[in-house]
DNA sequence: TGGCTGAGTCTGTCAAGCGGACTTATCCTG
DNA sequence: CAGGATAAGTCCGCTTGACAGACTCAGCCA
């Protein structure tokens, strides 16, 4: 069944992609690996070696994934050294990727709801400390309602542009 | 400054990420012009020729990333026919596609944190309707906290398996 | 002195992305 | 009916990046 339809143009077609928040993330996390490194670090696995080892990165692009988070303001290299061996680097998350817990957990829960396991989510994110239990992201708007999925739509804001 | 430690191995290296959560879904989402395709359709951008302009993504590159995400459930093929033209496709959200708003949401927040423009956030998420306010992500615990970052932490679920 | 280890760098191969030209199907106009 | 327009692709050759696997380097230990 097609309908047959006036032209009407989405509104969104008036404004520019150039400088769409979006665009610009997807410049920094918007790459596979980039995201595995990621969740290595939120869940504590701060090594080059341990990283490669159980992410399966090629030694090279990881070397470069590094870099970039670094230079972005992501990560931050913080020298170590065990007993008896020389000093070495971990990376550990900045307060900026810190803040990438909210995506993070968003994209957890969507994933434990359409592509779920027999046994169950194979990580949770949960309250540190004496709390302990599950942490989930919902969407809330200033009024005070929390809209559903439908009842949400991008507009553009004080920083679109119109297209030429 | 480096501090000298015994060896102490985080929790996580015990588990595989061979199932991981995060994993599964960048095998859908990881790659930057999925996402850029998907940014088109939540603003309702909806056509091919459209979305390419717009994203300035390859012809070949969205033929295929629409195949993907049509074969993942996420978007769906629908048909329709201006006045005085043959039939053609445009391409729809699916309800789990419309249920990476909260991802998406989060991103923007995330970016408009961190990636400010001066003339301020170039999208806004807003409640539809007679609202019509600012939405945000939040995330909280099922005791009833709203835990900042730093108090929030992956842990293995029911479904995490051991490391061989 | 020689060996070990973590954290890289180097190298050649191969798949993917890229811009630009071409194709197809249907409609409208003369 | 011929010709032109247009959306939605496909085809082509070039270049870039991912990849596996070998090699390097620095400091520590025996």
């Amino acid at each position: 069944m097609s309908t047959v339809l006036d032209e009407q143009v989405p509104e969104a077609m008036n404004w520019s992609t150039e400088n769409c928040t979006i665009s610009r993330i997807m410049e920094i996390l918007g790459d596979k690996w980039t995201f595995h490194v990621l969740r290595e670090l939120f869940v504590g696995v701060r090594r080059f070696e341990d990283i490669r080892a159980r992410a399966g990165i090629p030694r090279q692009v990881l070397t470069e994934r590094l870099a970039g988070l670094i230079e972005r303001g992501l990560i931050r290299r913080h020298p170590y050294r065990l007993a008896g061996q020389r000093e070495r680097s971990e990376y550990r998350l900045t307060t900026a990727g810190l803040d990438l817990y909210p995506v993070l957990v968003a994209m957890i829960q969507w994933g434990d709801q359409y592509l779920p396991l027999a046994a169950g989510p194979p990580i949770e994110p949960r309250h540190r400390g004496d709390c302990g239990e599950r942490v989930t992201v919902t969407m809330h708007c200033e009024a005070g309602h929390d809209p559903a999925p439908r009842d949400v739509a991008f507009r553009p804001g004080p920083g679109a542009e119109r297209r030429k």
